[in-house]
DNA sequence: GGGGCTGCCGTAGAAAATCCGGCCAAACAC
DNA sequence: GTGTTTGGCCGGATTTTCTACGGCAGCCCC
């Protein structure tokens, strides 16, 4: 159930990972299938959702967000709504691009992309420290992205 | 330079993030323009690098990658070149998604995605460990992802 | 006003995706 | 062994989508 995928199948994935708009034909070619045979295994990639959608990559430069940032967050785990009423908000905070419940010396990895320093002083400001139950923040940001977007290994 | 972007071209990428493969058709019809002038306003997103490309989005459980790890990473800095080879080796990584250096307390943040438990000690012991310089690490299991790869704000 | 520029649109030919029917080989029942 | 079924694959026809081209309207500068 978690992998009755073939050979094929897995390299469809690899090549929509890198280039998601390919299109049916010249992926065909480079699996070796004809392009109809090709168009129903995607479709069915979709349909048993191995492939849960398709994205375009945005480069964050070009459009003013030039500052990656990770942040831990503690909470207070006095009541137990803590957790959902945060998740509830980071999920509606656009700024936001990842966040993760994580075991160990923390509880939340947030991933955050803003402007610059000046608005990501604003974010911490206004949406984290803002929320209840935060207890600490540590801030961390990034000098260089060694890799950003790698595909999953398959 | 950073944002000659007007109100359409930021609805586009807004679009495009959510939905890759959307015909321009459809979307000509939700900003409102002809499917003509929006097949031109998108192929010059991609020519002026606003848009680098398409990607799938792959279902990591179905796949077999069920547990994601955050690692933090503290080099030596003993030779200069530690963090060249360091960030070097990590890019040719398959299980690494994401790598970044960062200021604070540690060198680097490193999001990997595993099967299971075993597979991040092996990855641990036989790729992050066995790099030279590589000093300290800490190992952050996630136990829930809040948000996983929201859009970027525009 | 004239000329150039920009952004928009409709049409038409090219390309791609999709639907449909048929082929072939492996699996199976008897 | 033989007939049947099933699953995966393919080619051709239809429909949808993309793209190249030409035209139109507003704007600016001279």
């Amino acid at each position: 159930m978690t992998t009755d995928l073939d050979r094929i199948d897995r390299r469809i994935l690899a090549i929509l990972q890198v280039d998601g708009r390919i299109a049916a034909v010249d992926l065909a070619e480079r699996i070796g299938l004809s392009p109809t045979t090709t168009g129903e295994r995607l479709r069915r990639l979709q349909k048993e959702g191995y492939v849960t959608g398709f994205a375009a990559r945005v480069d964050p430069q070009r459009v003013g967000l030039g500052l990656l940032v990770f942040v831990e967050v503690l909470l207070d785990k006095t009541t137990p709504d803590v957790f959902d009423r945060f998740a509830a908000a980071i999920r509606r905070a656009p700024e936001v691009l990842e966040c993760h419940m994580v075991a160990g010396g923390f509880d939340y990895l947030v991933k955050t992309r803003v402007a610059d320093m000046a608005a990501y002083r604003r974010f911490l400001g206004d949406v984290l420290l803002s929320l209840p139950g935060v207890r600490e923040t540590r801030t961390y940001a990034v000098m260089e992205e060694v890799k950003n977007d790698g595909p999953l290994p398959l």
